[in-house]
RNA sequence: GGCCCCAUCGUCUAGCGGUUAGGAUCCAUGGUUUUCAUCCAUGUUACAGGAGUUCAAUUCUCCUUGGGGUCACCA
């Protein structure tokens, strides 16, 4: 059975880069027919929220990505921990380490002078002798020497560190008592029964040290895959100041879950050709072995194309619904449906949806200056005149072929060009010249709107 | 700086020794549309550099260069 997992530190809000690894996580567990687990690693209580924690929790839920089992909360398992700090210093795999923080900082201090790697220099590892007084000692766990670490990563391939190169004896538990995040994510990952891990390769040189501990501590190392980060334009790690990271700013901007998924999911991994895929397609094609080795940048403009699609192929009951949440209720609106037909064909976001009905729905309050000019000819009143005059005598103006052939009755009539009635209609209804069909929009907004917009707009501009 | 990772169109990517180096997006052009958008068609643009290995390297090896990550009593 395949247990994966995704980790975060509350620190803030979930994270596009987080969710592209949690994302994988999900499909990877979910195509094994295995387990999704979340933790959350709040052992830093003074950066952690439970603010924060629920501001993930709630964009896992709007993105609908279900975990198994219960939640883990890292600060309720103090004794967990305890447990198997006390059991490496019973076996002797760990010590007290009583050096002060000064002494500690002393000792980089020199070693940075004399151009040597900072490392702790292991003087408390034999120590037999009495406590010293005035100190709460720190544990560390006695890291191997002269050895080579492998990391065995479904991403990168073998990943080959030297011990002396990169270890010493690191902090397992600080003088407060409490656990670092190398312990702590390997004790936890065991006993979830964690068996593959996905998360970023900014995490593949501290991977070292938590196999060291999965070793002293006799629990079967995982599997790893580490992802490569996502950048921003420049090249650097996706961070605040790049705009929108924030997960639940993509639905504030009116970005569906399944377009958002879809371009994540192509970040860093691929299958073939493809580029939509649905949850089901994820599932069945996604596989770490196809996860790219090398970074990727950060831009939206292939988003706002798949978002587009979605829109355009999506039921309209199902996006009156999520117009709801963008300040838009089509329910009671006779010919939502049309309406609906004719913004989805146009926009890339549903917030973008909600805003050209508003363009549509609201009586124009002013005219685009260069739109009067270029449409309004010395013949424009006596056409639209005649044009609402057609509509007053016409009973039946349903759909927006009604409203087609009444114009095509008045170009016949008038023996003019489309173009004639076309251009100062549409500044007259819309108040510039691009838009959606004419006809449709007169279906929308109904004969008595459009012959008011008319008569509004001969009266500014005739 | 030590250690580690990475390197194909602007961007996301396919490629797993022999290809006219493919797709998508973006951009441009044309068509459709009374307009705009959509849609359709067409087009521009890429193997970082240098040595090897091989009959043959984008692909394998090494070096250079460039970029990134990481080096806490933070996660």
């Amino acid at each position: 059975m395949v247990v994966t997992r995704f980790a975060p530190s509350p620190t803030g809000y979930l994270h596009i880069g987080g969710l592209r690894t949690a994302l994988f996580s999900y499909l990877w567990a979910k195509k094994n027919g295995g387990k999704f687990l979340l933790r959350i690693e709040d052992t830093d209580k003074a950066r952690n929220s439970q603010e924060a924690a629920d501001a993930i929790l709630k964009a896992f839920e709007w993105l609908g990505l279900t975990h198994d089992e219960e939640i883990v909360y890292q600060s309720q398992r103090d004794e967990i921990y305890t447990k198997y700090i006390k059991q490496l210093l019973d076996e002797k795999k760990a010590y007290k380490c009583y050096m002060s923080k000064e002494e500690l900082a002393d000792l980089r201090e020199t070693q940075m002078a004399n151009k040597q790697r900072t490392m702790y220099d292991g003087r408390f590892r034999d120590f037999e002798g009495v406590a010293p007084e005035g100190i709460e000692p720190v544990i560390r766990i006695k890291a191997p020497q002269n050895t080579e670490i492998i990391v065995r990563d479904g991403v990168k391939g073998d990943v080959k560190f030297q011990a002396n190169d990169i270890l010493d004896d690191f902090v397992i538990a600080r003088a407060d008592g409490s656990p670092t995040y190398n312990l702590v994510v390997a004790i936890d990952d065991h006993l979830m029964g964690v068996n593959e891990v996905i998360r970023g390769d900014d995490h593949l040189s501290n991977t070292p040290k938590q196999i060291v501990i999965y070793e002293a501590l006799g629990f079967e190392i995982p599997k790893f895959y580490h992802v490569p980060m996502i950048h921003n334009a420049e090249g650097k790690k996706l961070s605040k100041r790049d705009g929108a990271t924030d997960v639940m700013e993509y639905k504030n901007m009116g970005y569906t879950p399944e377009a958002l998924l879809n371009f994540l999911v192509r970040l860093g991994w691929s299958h073939g050709d493809q580029e939509i895929f649905s949850m089901e397609e994820m599932i069945t094609h996604f596989n770490p072995k196809d996860i790219n080795k090398s970074a990727s940048i950060y831009n939206t403009q292939k988003l706002d194309w798949l978002s587009a699609h979605y829109l355009k192929n999506s039921s309209n009951k199902v996006l009156a619904d999520l117009l709801s949440e963008f300040d838009l209720v089509l329910t009671s609106h006779d010919k939502k449906e049309i309406l609906l037909d004719v913004i989805k064909e146009r926009a890339k976001t549903l917030k973008e949806m909600a805003e050209l009905t508003k363009e549509i729905l609201a009586t124009p309050r002013f005219y685009d200056e260069k739109a009067v000019k270029k449409a309004f000819k010395e013949d424009s009143a006596d056409i639209l005149s005649a044009f609402s005059l057609k509509l007053q005598n016409s009973d039946e103006l349903h759909l927006p072929s009604d409203y087609h052939d009444a114009m095509q009755e008045v170009v016949d009539e008038m023996a003019i060009g489309f173009g004639k009635i076309g251009q100062p209609l549409r500044v007259a209804l819309l108040g510039k010249m691009s838009g959606p069909g004419l006809d449709e929009v007169m279906a929308i907004i109904g004969k008595n709107e459009t012959i008011l917009r008319i008569k509004n707009a001969l009266d500014a501009n005739a």
